[in-house]
RNA sequence: GGCCCCGUCGUCUAGUGGCCUAGGACGCAGCCCUCUCAAGGCUGAGAUCGCGGGUUCGAAUCCCGCCGGGGCUACCA
């Protein structure tokens, strides 16, 4: 019988929801919905210096706008609850001491000064650094503050990764390391392997930076004596476009909640994000979540990092923005645009739709609606046009068409192309080069509003 | 420094010894459409496959070396 898969994410609150995050949460849940198994979200909060509560729900939030929803996790529970590490302290400990008392961890007396000291030597003689395991055969007296060091047996340790096959690190390079702070806190590379076991986690999936951490965790689930996961997956990491890897300070697309902002829609971005490391050996591009689910296979998935490329997002965005139902469109539009009613909304997006690759940028198509532009000054001769508008406008039915048809015949009868006629009713109904069509920059504007604006250019107040 | 991963157009990539005079997508340029801006249509520029050696009748594809990038080597995760 099949094992049911289970797989789990488990980011730190340590600032900001990171791109990254929903990256390997997405592979997870394309993995876990293909094999019918169980998303689990565990929050990895062992950093008491950097951890707050508010990054967390920033974490929920995130996941919750991209639709990534898990099974079991801290604000619903599960099975293998808490999902918090902060609140498994007693178990880690209680993993600890067992090592502790089997030998196969002892406790380190070392201050950071001096395990500092040994660092600089070893790298003074040119020597690859491991700790000198002086307090496993020599420990310092009368010391009361200890961490906990996990003694690492060495030899070779194997392992399989979804993604680049069988891989082998030799463990007698990999010095003893530390388990539990000397805070009580367990470090990471103790608690989320612990936890996994535990958890019963069948298939680690994760970004590429974990792939040398690996053994360590391998060698601790084999002291404990627990259940390996059946395999790995390590995901390449999603760098900046200067080639650098995503910093939370120096990359703005690093933060997810800039996306929701900014009005990529998140099924885009999933898409986007599916795109950025996988591949279906087709020529498709874009991708229902359900076709994800479908042909997403690690064995397609690429080993080398890559690049974050707004240019290509834009376009995806764009395309799904286009393929939106109207009404759903001004649904989501509604949060970017305040000031309109969603009836303005819904009329403006026939013209809308094609000229956004985000939401965001409805802004400044419309906000005309709501902001009086500053009247230019017109020539005598444009004034006159503006003026054969104003009667060509003022007794015409007040929808797109009708304007259209209006303002054409007005055109013919200037004698000027639709270029000199309709650029200063642009400029004087919204202060801008770059407007919707003359038509429907004008139905959507309160035909008094619309006529006041254009009478008011034609006789400046001097 | 040690260990590990990686290296095809600007970017994301296809490619697993001959179908590759290296294909697609984004971006870019030109044209068409057009009241602006988009969208759409068409056309085009763009990689001697990081470099150097091999192996082979034949290599982007296999082997070795080098270079470059990234990760880990923390009482961060």
């Amino acid at each position: 019988m099949a094992v049911s898969v289970r797989v789990r994410i488990a980011p730190s609150p340590t600032g900001f929801a990171h791109l990254g995050t929903a990256s390997t949460a997405l592979y997870n849940v394309l993995f876990a919905r293909q094999r019918g198994g169980t998303f689990v979200l565990r929050i990895d909060d062992t950093d008491i210096e950097r951890n707050r509560p508010e990054y967390e729900l920033l974490i929920y939030e995130s996941l919750r706008w991209l639709d990534l929803g898990w099974d079991e996790g801290p604000d619903r529970g599960g099975p293998h609850q808490p999902y918090r590490q902060s609140e498994r302290l007693d178990q880690y400990r209680e993993q600890a001491e067992r090592l502790l008392t089997d030998g196969k961890a002892y406790r380190c007396y070392c201050t950071p000064e001096e395990l500092e000291a040994e660092r600089k030597q070893a790298q003074l003689e040119k020597r690859p650094y491991k700790y000198s395991r002086r307090c496993l055969t020599n420990p310092p007296a009368g010391r009361a503050v200890s961490a906990v060091r996990f003694k690492v047996p060495g030899g070779e340790v194997t392992f399989t990764d979804m993604v680049r096959g069988e891989m082998k690190f030799d463990a007698d390079l990999i010095g003893d390391f530390i388990i539990i702070k000397s805070d009580g806190y367990p470090t990471y590379q103790f608690a989320s392997p612990v936890d996994d076991a535990v958890m019963k986690i069948t298939h680690v999936i994760r970004g590429e930076e974990h792939l040398s951490n690996t053994p360590y965790q391998l060698m601790l689930i084999d002291a404990l004596g627990y259940e390996r996961p059946i395999a790995y997956a390590h995901m390449p990491l999603i760098l900046a476009h200067d080639g650098a890897k995503l910093s939370k300070r120096r990359h703005p697309e690093a933060n997810l909640i800039l996306f929701r902002e900014q009005g990529y829609l998140p099924e885009a971005l999933l898409n986007y994000l599916a795109l950025l490391g996988w591949n279906p050996g087709t020529p498709q591009e874009l991708f229902t979540f359900d076709e994800l689910v479908q042909k997403f296979s690690f064995e397609r998935v690429q080993h080398a990092g890559a690049r974050f490329d707004w240019e290509k997002l834009n376009w995806i965005n764009g395309e799904y923005i286009r393929t939106l139902d109207d009404s759903e469109l001004a649904r989501r539009l509604q949060s970017f645009l305040p000031n309109l009613d969603v009836a303005t909304i819904e009329r403006a997006i026939p013209a809308l739709k094609t000229r956004m690759h985000k939401l965001a940028q409805a802004v400044d198509y419309l906000d005309y609606l709501w902001s009086d532009p500053t009247p230019p000054v017109l020539e005598p001769d444009t004034s006159e046009r503006v003026r054969a508008a104003i009667d060509a406008l003022k007794d015409v039915s007040w929808e797109p068409a009708a304007i259209e048809a209006a303002l054409e015949k007005a055109v013919q009868q200037s004698g000027v192309g639709k270029g000199k006629f309709y650029t200063p009713l642009r400029d004087v109904l919204t202060g801008k080069k770059v407007s919707l069509p003359i038509h429907y920059t004008l139905a959507l504007l309160p035909r008094e509003i619309a006529l006041f604006r254009l009478q008011r250019a034609t006789n400046p107040p001097d």
